[in-house]
DNA sequence: AGAATTCTTAAGAATTTCTTAAGGTTTTCA
DNA sequence: TGAAAACCTTAAGAAATTCTTAAGAATTCT
């Protein structure tokens, strides 16, 4: 499974970086390597980085000083390596700034776990704001924390692919989404030879939520290029 | 953009206090200092305060406590500070009182996230939600204080990590939580490998306090997404 | 040391998801 | 306009995932 992020290494020996890397590789998260502060800078100018892993030993501190810059301008989760052994002020001072530190050596599932908890962090505080109102559409209405969903005030039991669907296409009410789209936002990953796959949970979909499946009220279709829900 | 808000700063480190100071007043929020208990009660006179940040390792924590009692009256929400490696249950009891924590190593810009959901929370609700009323729901009832849990009246013997899975579940009743999210607010660590250990949680639980564990009335699943208490 | 709590493992049940395939509808363009 | 191509709908069963439950091992508390 690919997840659409990517994640800075920056750390100054070679095989600590290229052990993270098939660790998350694995994960189906995108790495990238710099081995010091300065590179980390100019990585992060030309790829789109979600998160950085940083090691506090390394030679050139003034390179990490102006990574944590660069993120207090992108808002890009943190996480710290140190060893237990190291000076306990400096690696205090960083942590301040850092969202969650682990010691080497490292459990890689443990460093994993981390980096997914920090992504996912990430991820729901930024689309926090509209992702937990009540969204209603001519009768049809969703509910983004209890999961559940009402046609005319009668609950719908959806499965989570289904829901998921249902909300992407509601939080954008009369966009039309192509089926590449939705397969995309809902699965995260490419998507490929996965045309009938989103047709039928379509169908699915408006068996359970359309009065007339054939005629559908809510979850159109627009010929050629996707489906929409009507505004 | 200046906010109406004063937010209170409890905490022994001075440089803590400022680096949370720089972040909130860049909201445009006012930020008021206090290196403990005794001093934040002072403050808590003399200026009108919305919101207390309080690091939850001082050394007097008897200033803390009367901190809670206040909040009791003044009904402000309480964020709190932690190091992972805190004791767990000293951490958990103040966190009963609290509205929201954050454990240190920290993002500023989640603090900042955090502070202006409490503080939007807090406005739009008026007067504010007690986190220390009981919690009642169909018969279900949570004391807070107490850490008393009732069926229908009768009392049921909750384990530590049981009862906070329920109190996590009966604060938001209807709202869905991953197993993955469950693990984090209950243990505060991300979770690997645990699915299991949260299931089988649940299922002692609802031995516990459903009158048919098999059909479930409070303590319901929903599948491919995770549990949530019955509205 | 004994009791209570928490975690791990594993097997079976329930549910969801995917694949395949056939038939229908709309569009294209000769 | 009419036939071919592209696109959409529908159905059914196989495969995969998720949940429940039980029993016992490991850990923590008293």
């Amino acid at each position: 499974m690919t997840k659409p992020f990517s994640v800075l290494v920056v750390d100054d020996e070679k095989e600590i970086r290229d052990a993270i890397e098939i660790y998350l590789k694995y994960e189906g998260i995108t790495v990238v390597q710099a081995c010091d502060g300065i590179e980390a800078i100019e990585k992060l100018d030309e790829h789109p980085i979600h998160l950085i892993i940083l090691d506090v030993m390394m030679p050139r501190m003034d390179g990490i000083a102006a990574t944590f810059k660069i993120r207090e301008q992108k808002n890009i989760p943190i996480i710290i390596l140190s060893a237990k052994s190291e000076d306990t002020d400096k690696v205090l001072g960083l942590q301040v700034g850092a969202d969650d530190y682990v010691t080497k050596p490292f459990n890689p599932l443990e460093l994993i776990a981390r980096v997914n908890s920090q992504l996912r962090r990430y991820v729901t505080l930024g689309t926090y704001e509209d992702s937990n109102k009540i969204l209603n559409l001519n009768g049809l209405t969703l509910d983004p924390e209890a999961k559940i969903v009402e046609v005319n005030g009668e609950a719908v039991k959806l499965t989570p692919i289904e829901y998921r669907i249902v909300e992407l296409l509601m939080n954008h009410p009369g966009r039309v989404f192509s089926i590449q789209d939705i397969y995309e936002r809902v699965w995260k990953e490419p998507s490929y030879n996965a045309e009938n796959t989103v047709a039928v949970h379509i169908r699915k979909i408006r068996e359970k939520i359309e009065i007339d499946p054939k005629n559908p009220r809510y979850l159109k279709v627009v010929w050629g290029i996707g489906y929409k829900m009507e505004k």
